[in-house]
DNA sequence: CGATTCTTTGAAAACAGTCAATCTGTGTGG
DNA sequence: CCACACAGATTGACTGTTTTCAAAGAATCG
């Protein structure tokens, strides 16, 4: 599985054979059954996590109880607790398997060590988190611009990949409305 | 007015006085009259640029020609286009004063130039922007979680300094509301 | 003071949420 | 192979919220 991951790496990053290999060595492979927990709210999360097949998601819920999709994750994506990460605080999302899953991961501690010994690698990081929060302030502005279709329809055309495959009322839960009112959509 | 930022930087991180009359040394402070534009759609954004005083928002224009609050910053705070700035490609926002404002500039090579020379500038500066996308990911929660009433009471009790110095109609658009709903909300 | 901008209000229409029921597809065990 | 259970998706009726459009009050500014 680790083959997924150097095929993206060296897509994204210049690295020779021997940094690759170092982030193999260094790295963990798991595997999650469909609706297994990877974050629990509460844990700090210590984690790099790239999917290399499957799905995820990162949740939260309010105080209704209701829960709320803040992202999806497919394979070559990776999917973190930012907040809780950085700051080693317990965090307030979830993160759960919509599939069964195969994830890559690094400790903080191993990262750390793995971007200073690496610099295509750090510089790679930089930017997929600055990629990330570009990609949020968009979601922001279709949130506070567009009318429920239209946002239904620009998840539909961002990723296809995420919306061919998870249930329906999570991607309602992603888009701030209900399943009932997405559903009448689709029509 | 490089005093308000000699201030803020120095809570921020720990400088050397030669550090700060270096980033003083490369700064341009500007001024800005109320409703004065900073940056134009199609514009490439090539600034950091910290306001020492006054208040700027940062907004969009979906299809239909009404516009969309993105963010609002005021004195201490920092505005930018991260997009059109590490990308170096066409802005597809705007930013305008609100009132008079004074803000400390430094462009995109000088920026650069600091960070190397200065690594506690880098660490805070790695550090503001993934402060920024947390927050970004809370605004995400809150427009999919909240009702239209604790939208608008989260940004009062969030942003307080903000609240009182921006119209209300928007604060509307910030939260994707129509300025009717928001005043209707506040009686 | 008049002009402009901002905010509020009213009434109608459009939209979205809730609750309950039904439909559909999948997978399990008999 | 069928019957059943289950989760997910849809539909209907109803309620409540939000938008729209128009107009009227406030506030601000020259």
């Amino acid at each position: 599985m680790f083959a997924v991951f150097e095929q993206y790496i060296r897509q994204q990053a210049d690295l020779t054979d021997a940094e690759v290999e170092l982030l193999r060595a260094r790295s963990v492979v798991r595997k999650l059954r469909k609706w297994q927990s990877l974050l629990h709210e509460g844990e700090i999360w210590r984690l790099n996590c790239f999917i290399a097949s499957g799905c995820c998601r990162l949740y939260r819920f309010s105080d209704d109880g209701t829960d709320h999709t803040l992202r999806f994750a497919v394979e070559n994506w990776w999917i973190t607790d930012h907040e809780s990460y950085r700051t080693a605080t317990p965090s307030v999302y979830n993160i759960e398997a919509l599939a069964g899953t195969t994830i890559i991961t690094w400790t903080k501690e191993v990262w750390e060590e793995l971007i200073e010994a690496v610099p295509a690698l750090k510089t790679f990081y930089e930017q997929l988190q600055a990629r990330s929060y570009e990609a949020s302030q968009r979601r922001i502005f279709s949130l506070i611009s567009s009318p429920a279709e239209a946002k239904y329809r620009e998840f539909q055309q961002t990723y296809p990949l995420v919306f061919n495959r998870v249930p329906l009322h999570m991607v309602a839960s992603y888009l701030g409305m209900s399943r009932e009112t997405l559903s009448r959509l689709r029509r």
